[in-house]
DNA sequence: TGTTAAATGCAAATGATTTGCAACTTCATG
DNA sequence: CATGAAGTTGCAAATCATTTGCATTTAACA
């Protein structure tokens, strides 16, 4: 199964995942998380804030909330270099590690499955004396719909 | 050659190219030009501004210069997600595309020569019905230096 | 050398994200 | 099931990078 389908993991095991990493399970926590859960793609905090219920979680709390989620490794950080950060949810023991394709007009977004050759990865990282490598890679063009004629 | 040896064209040459672009060449800009001449790394603006003489250019005219090169492609904008953009010079004529491996504990910079492999950048493109693919990709570890002995 | 559009400095505006703080919950304990 | 300490929240104010309005200066060409 593909990286990012991660599934329609159920609430109940998000807030246990969350429990588990010593973290309150809170309202806007919950909300948050369900709304994660039904994402395909990754979420800005602006898009999480205003899907959520009206006065249900402050703005500052989804950015509060999210960082929390990240820290507990049940959050992926996406940057798309437009001066925003997208979150996406990660299922429970998922690789998380996948990329996207960018629409430069329309901003649509693929999940790609694709990723950096490993070996050639570690070539860069022996080359160089680094170790730990990772990377972040993500893909441009111009989808279907917005391709001329 | 690498491509992330811009060698150093003379500050000349790069007033030329920019008057060739419609743009006029002023102190600051030749400042800016100057500095970046001598930088094997992307620069963040307030690197750019410091490392200028007290007075040469303020900050907004760093940022207006450096948006002016990047719009003649004289200048390339790096990301490498911790909020702040870089910037290179790109040598005349030169393949501006590379990447860059920075340690994540002490923030040193590695030029690198590899790049995705095109041939599975444009699988990627056909899968998905896109075209004019183009990517981002910066690589992260700990370099020699801040490894643990 | 004069004209004129472009560029600059300075200050104020933006936009994303963070933080101080007092009030309010969660949840382990009793 | 009540209770308190620690963790969370809302709200407002603070940061940070970057942009912009505007009056003044300046590069470049006639």
């Amino acid at each position: 199964m593909p990286a990012h389908r991660h599934g329609h993991e159920p609430l109940a095991s998000l807030t246990r995942r969350l429990r588990g990493k010593n973290r309150r399970v809170t309202g806007p926590r919950q909300a948050i998380l369900d709304l994660l859960r039904q994402q395909a793609h990754p979420q800005a905090i602006k898009q999480i804030h205003s899907a959520l219920p009206p006065g249900e979680c402050d703005l500052a709390t989804v950015y509060r909330s999210i960082r929390i989620l990240e820290q507990a490794g049940m959050v992926q950080r996406f940057d798309f270099g437009d001066g925003v950060a997208r979150f996406e949810l990660i299922g429970d023991g998922e690789d998380a590690h996948h990329h996207h394709l960018v629409c430069t007009q329309c901003d649509v977004i693929v999940e790609i499955d694709d990723c950096f050759p490993a070996q050639l990865e570690q070539k860069i990282a022996r080359h160089n004396g680094f170790i730990n490598l990772t990377h972040k890679l993500e893909f441009f063009g111009l989808c279907p719909s917005c391709q001329p004629a």
